[in-house]
DNA sequence: AATTTACGTCAGCCTTGTTGACATTCCAAG
DNA sequence: CTTGGAATGTCAACAAGGCTGACGTAAATT
């Protein structure tokens, strides 16, 4: 067996093939990621814009709209129109900020907790499903490889987000 | 220490953090993985979805409209907007199925496999450097956990479609 | 007092998805 | 040989969720 694709170093997984075939996994796992939530938002009036800015919520109470929009990479208008169906729809509030009162804190409101509890479970269940099947050596991979494909500023983001006032 | 999150079968990975944690992994990754092919199609008149079409022809050439569709998951009505433009601009060819004439097989001209070549070489280089960073060991996890997440039949979409006529 | 920051808002545009309706061509089965 | 269904295209209309640009206000900072 010549040691075309595979060379000294063991290279087998760096040939184009696999990295094509990494892309198409993303792709295609992907969809399988955001299907079971956007199934329960499209009986709603909401999209997954409104999935995301009220996962991030849950996940970092307290904090502004300019984290949230750093988060989520998209412009103040495209996050706001999001917003303001969150706060009319009463599962989001706002508080001024302690310290700075130009900011506002977001918090979601037990009914916005309700809808991210709902949304959350399950996309849980299909992450535990894979998880559990693939077993931990290889949960333990996924996540690596996900973090090394994730831009520099991404990835502090995912690391944990700077301390947020309660 | 208790047996709490771990329970009796190690199941640490399965913890409500953990796939929180995944699930955002998810989402920032993915961002990193379509930014470089969508800064080059930024600068054209194309977008993610003209990338896509071109990608899945590139892979399977000679596949029929409907199977294109079928791999895409999208509507015909939206299928086709993008798939007349890149039959305008020359990027892609039909050729009358040779048993079927009501087929179209979908094939890269030249030009459109130059533009498959320039936005996969971006998107693969971002894929190698995470493979390199990550580890082949890391990396078979990760097409693992992402096999796991598909729907079963996007599952065998991605195993390999079906034969082709050339 | 002047400037900058955080946030909101109006207006308009683009891409990419959706439904629904309808036409054509061709294969396949009765 | 006719007829139903499959494969494809097309017109129209609409929605979600991005974007840019411009402008306004309140509060912090210098």
């Amino acid at each position: 067996m010549a040691e075309n694709a595979i060379g000294s170093e063991g290279l087998l997984f760096l040939t184009d093939e696999q990295l094509r075939k990494g892309i198409e996994a993303m792709f295609f796992a992907y969809r399988g990621f955001t299907a079971d939530p956007d199934r329960i938002l499209d009986t709603m009036d909401y999209g997954r814009a409104h999935h995301r800015a009220v996962h991030f919520i849950n996940r970092n109470p307290g904090l502004t709209v300019s984290q949230l929009l750093a988060i989520l990479g998209v412009t103040k208008q495209s996050l706001n129109r999001v917003l303001r169906t969150l706060f009319e729809d009463g599962l989001v509030e706002a508080k001024v900020g302690r310290t700075d009162k130009r900011e506002r804190r977001l918090h979601l409101t037990e009914k916005g907790a309700a809808l991210e509890r709902l949304l959350s479970d399950a996309q849980r269940a299909r992450m535990r499903a894979a998880y559990r099947a693939a077993g931990p050596q290889a949960v333990q991979g996924f996540r690596t490889v996900l973090e090394a494909m994730m831009d520099p500023e991404m990835r502090r983001q995912y690391q944990g987000l700077k301390e947020t006032e309660a």
